[in-house]
DNA sequence: TTAGTGACTGTAG
DNA sequence: GCTACAGCCACTA
């Protein structure tokens, strides 16, 4: 039984979707959107959603995704460990050992931000 | 149908 | 401060 009712979103679904949200120079971490989602300790799930995200048909800004750390811990999922690091950068995001130097700076929390 | 796995996080020792 | 474990939901074999 798997049913795809439009009005009954998935957790997966709902990542996509506050992912997309994410503004440009922004970041936000799993944990942050599966909180928003309403299961924080799911945040296994975001990740695994966000991989799934590339046989999407819309963009889904993965890269903007990174653990609580500010580490990019999914770059390997971009096929080229630079790609992720690369699309950061271009959205005057630091980076320095696949790890986010002004995390802090250009976090993006959706439970915050959405919820308001 | 059941079992295993995954881009994580928080708590406990 | 570091290591270990449980929990979460959906997909694949």
């Amino acid at each position: 039984m798997k049913n795809q009712n439009p009005q009954n979103i998935n957790f997966f679904e709902k990542v996509y979707q506050v992912t997309r949200e994410i503004p440009f120079g922004r970041v936000s971490s799993y944990g942050a959107i599966a909180r928003y989602i309403g299961s924080p300790q799911a945040a296994r799930m975001v990740g695994w959603a966000l991989n799934k995200s590339f046989s999407q048909k819309e963009f889904v800004p993965a890269h903007r995704v990174v653990n609580k750390n500010g580490l990019l811990t999914g770059k390997k999922h971009f096929g080229a460990s630079n790609i992720m690091r690369e699309l950061l950068e271009n959205e005057n995001v630091i980076i320095k050992n696949d790890q986010i130097l002004n995390f802090e700076d250009v976090f993006w929390d959706p439970y915050k931000e959405l919820s308001l």
